[in-house]
DNA sequence: CACATTTTGTACAGATATGTACAAAATGTG
DNA sequence: CACATTTTGTACATATCTGTACAAAATGTG
């Protein structure tokens, strides 16, 4: 009705809604209600419109959900992690790292916690698609995590003895608590200080931040 | 049917099930699929008994979960944070308990990880009267743990300007994140490995274990 | 304007959920 | 045995879910 397609013209009728605004809308419903909890009615009625044209544009619900989860990646801030360049210092990245989460955590009015943790964590025990996904989307970003381990090793600021994989792993259950945290009510200050507190004890001497 | 009510006389039809028995098997259900995706129908189908058994003996599909919480809680590696004594070394109870946690997620087979920290990430931005149940479970056993970590510094084992209630949080946060891994497959050494490490980290040192 | 194409709106199919109502069955008691 | 009491089994009410089928509406094109 009002929104603007802003897509190229195309040759049948104009779709009511821009893709790519729905994905971002729906992302934060999901984010808000879980996998299962919310519905398909629930989406179309919030988003003004039917659910044949949801299920025309995705064809099912897990199709919107995987799209929605791709822009959030995309829009999160472990992003800083896929982005790591050789050479980059290892500290300030997880200190600017955990700093934005903490801020983007305790900012959120509804409490949401991380939309990617929120879901592993309720479809791990599931066989689904969509659960197999996130595994390995969780796996893939272990590996990341241990290269850039490796890479603070490697420019002498942990030890040499470190496991880096281990300590990925634990960077990332804590990380991991940290959004739940989140989600239990914690200020921006608490997490904070948690951050602070968990990044010096493996061994990240808290340095000067850098902005972004 | 088959199975002993085990329980008092009384006057009318006695009930087909001991209701301690049921409790726990429920809980084992609740554990594997979460609350809301476990219905009172597979419940009373797995069980081999009816739905209007369960309405009857406990009101609502919350009643019979807030008892299998219970029930869990009881039985949860956890519990020797409830039990903790003055006087008593706080390293080795940690290196025990995470110890504990390590091996029993990996005992499972199903891998479901923790119930109390599934399902308050399930609950959390719900406002149902179990999620606030579940939100203070919570906040008492941060309570709980932060008194410890108070015990700690009083006794010498952690330096004196450790923040007692940052440094609970970081536990708690690291143990449900530790919980997280152990439903996407970290074998049993991986999680005694991230345990330990993380226990060193944060300034407890690898004690001698004592059984229990 | 006639036509192909795409979206939209509506209806239906098939399953499932929680909760309630009530007769039938199974017990202890007087 | 008659009765109160409790559980059980069945049926119903109400609501929801995902997914599909298909006509009606709205566009670009020849």
């Amino acid at each position: 009705m009002k929104n603007q397609p802003a897509e190229k013209p195309g040759r049948g009728r104009p779709a009511s809604f821009a893709k790519d605004k729905l994905i971002a809308d729906v992302t934060e419903l999901f984010w808000r209600c879980g996998f299962h909890t919310l519905s398909l009615n629930t989406i179309a009625q919030k988003m003004g419109l039917k659910r044949s044209s949801l299920y025309n544009t995705f064809k099912t619900k897990e199709g919107l959900f995987t799209e929605c989860l791709a822009h959030y990646r995309a829009h999160s801030p472990t992003k800083c992690l896929e982005d790591y360049q050789a050479g980059q210092k290892v500290g300030p990245l997880l200190h600017n790292l955990f700093d934005d989460i903490c801020t983007l955590r305790a900012a959120d009015p509804e409490r949401r916690g991380c939309l990617m943790t929120n879901t592993l964590n309720e479809l791990a025990g599931s066989k689904t698609a969509l659960a197999q996904t996130l595994k390995q989307q969780n796996q893939a970003r272990h590996q990341k995590v241990c290269a850039i381990i490796e890479a603070a090793i490697a420019q002498k600021e942990l030890a040499e003895d470190s496991d880096p994989a281990i300590l990925a792993k634990v960077i990332l259950s804590f990380m991991a608590g940290l959004n739940l945290h989140a989600k239990s009510g914690c200020s921006q200050e608490e997490l904070q200080q948690m951050s602070t507190l968990f990044l010096q004890a493996i061994g990240f001497k808290n340095t000067a931040k850098s902005a972004s």
